[in-house]
DNA sequence: TTGACAAACAAAACCGATTTCAATATAAGC
DNA sequence: GCTTATATTGAAATCGGTTTTGTTTGTCAA
């Protein structure tokens, strides 16, 4: 603490300046071979470790990254964060974490904390600010990447994942099953990715020719509570459907426990499809079918665009990934009786 | 970026010297209410963030803390951090957060980067590397708290779970159902937290009278995978255990699968419990009985460790917490057959 | 009128590194 | 032998803040 040996230290053991040491440790070529091995070994024994505080304010980079998250302990964001975090760490780079609680006063706090402290970038999953982002980094001018986040729009770097194209998948696979009472349980009303999927949900049902029914929709919460209730109410229907696509795989877990506690059976009574692919959903039981979202590689691909803007790059990077269908147990065709 | 504005740009605006911008931005009382008034309507004008780089080198305290854990992705860990981050953001630390990927090597490399970027303090969590801490920790002189780490011994603060009393009460609630071959899960042979718990399930079966049997205790490797394969040993025995208690919550899952796997219901023929009370563990069918872990708590508990050695106390603070066992529908009375 | 004291601010030192510029010594070229 | 290039090092400036020390000004009592 406050007996840090600093570089002044080194160069007074070695009788040298301390610009010499800097040198040296930084393996230039403007010091001998003798003093710079000399000096290295002195540092060594000390246990001298540069303060990278004091670099950074020179230097003017800090080799930090800020990641905001609304929630660390999502597991889809925690994938996503081990993906950034195996990257950065590989680049010389620390990650600041800070939670949103998807409280957009909290995450723009944050965003601000972030500044003061000159992270060299910001990574941001699945925030729902979303644009108002924009006036936040024109003002601080540090590189930036949206992952899975609401309307990310144009005006920055992003991944995402290919919403429409995954959940029609998804839905396609239950009407190819034989499904024709098809129900979405989605996140709540009017987030972006929501919108996305349901619309690929529509989009399956419109070229499969079957009808949409509007009862057939229900919004949770994207999390297992929010999908039990869901659940519930879609199972409390005259005519339940056979089949529910939910909004992810948290969701799926809510609504494969209302299926279970209203005593039915999945998939032989209703057929349940999820989206993420979280690691729980090969330990359901049933095991979960759903879509996998490459998570880890979302955050790594993130964290590259960072690197890449480091190093100079200056075009607007919008990465999609595709989602991929996972057939699992949850989905059969349904009972011959409807 | 390069573009960034500092405490003289302000200072230039103000038409004052940038001592007076610092104490107005401060506070202080050393400046006239109307001049300090000026001075921050001028910065927040232009959105001036104080670098907190300069200030920390100036200060020495950077507001930062470390946190390495095994990988983030594990949800026990991710809740923890969770319980960190909260604390931590509340009393204006940021934390750094790197996984170790339970490699000793590389979690000394991440400890080594913190110190390198004077982290305040440094907090642990779930790490194998226990005892090889302590020349780390006296050679940086950082306040760190371990959270259920190896070894913790007494010569680092530390938050741990009460690992014995909690299998012990797993395991009589086994018992007390009637079980008599009650098989125990583990994690890799040799860690302190297995050594522990295996030492509770042990007690609990001498209490009890109930003999042990070497063949009923098999160890896997503290995930699902790992889970499932000791679950099969298990039941490929000639004569299988009615009811085992996992090391955790993960293991537990897997044995759920393997149990399945084998058309055996849980908890007609066989009953489980685990240990930590991941959420999924309300989530799975049938839901776990466990020993709930207040991860939050133990996190937010850690950070408040840290809190308290950066005002100044003193004293080595190693906090035991209390496991509490949740009944839920994993565990039944044996088939009276047996 | 003058000295003491306080209020308000400026000037300067400092934190620990990097980097530019200057200085010295030695080697090379003629 | 003298100039010039090169290798090696030191001195000093700098990054952007905080904090100590100085300076100016104004108020008040003697």
């Amino acid at each position: 603490m406050g007996l840090m040996i600093s570089i002044k230290d080194i160069a007074r053991a070695a009788k040298v300046s301390h610009s010499t040491v800097s040198r040296a440790l930084q393996n230039s070529p403007l010091v001998s071979h003798q003093t710079a091995q000399r000096i290295r070994e002195i540092a060594r024994e000390k246990g001298y470790r540069p303060s990278a505080v004091a670099r950074s304010l020179v230097t003017r980079r800090t080799k930090t990254i800020g990641v905001v998250v609304t929630r660390i302990a999502d597991p889809f964001i925690a994938e996503v964060v081990n993906g950034i975090e195996e990257v950065a760490n590989d680049h010389g780079y620390s990650v600041f974490l800070a939670n949103s609680n998807a409280d957009p006063d909290r995450e723009v706090k944050v965003v601000h904390s972030f500044h003061e402290r000159r992270v060299d970038g910001i990574l941001v999953a699945a925030s729902r600010v979303g644009a108002l982002y924009m006036p936040l980094l024109t003002e601080m001018r540090v590189p930036t990447v949206l992952i899975n986040n609401q309307h990310p729009g144009e005006f920055v770097h992003s991944v995402m994942i290919d919403n429409p194209t995954a959940s029609l998948q998804a839905t396609e696979h239950l009407i190819q099953l034989g499904h024709k009472r098809v129900a979405y349980i989605g996140d709540q009303f009017g987030f972006q990715s929501d919108t996305e999927r349901f619309a690929g949900y529509r989009r399956a049902l419109e070229v499969a020719d079957v009808p949409f029914l509007p009862e057939l929709t229900a919004h949770g919460d994207g999390k297992a509570e929010g999908g039990m209730r869901a659940m519930e109410r879609l199972l409390a229907l005259a005519e339940p459907p056979t089949a529910v696509f939910c909004y992810n795989d948290m969701s799926a877990l809510g609504a494969l426990r209302a299926i279970r506690a209203k005593g039915w059976c999945v998939p032989e009574d209703i057929s349940v499809v999820g989206f993420d692919d979280l690691f729980i959903a090969s330990y359901t039981n049933p095991t979960l079918t759903t879509i996998n979202q490459p998570m880890r590689q979302m955050g790594s691909a993130a964290m590259e665009i960072l690197l890449k803007l480091f190093n100079g790059a200056n075009s607007k990077t919008n990465i999609k990934v595709q989602g991929q269908l996972i057939v699992r147990e949850s989905t059969a065709p349904p009972r011959s009786g409807y």
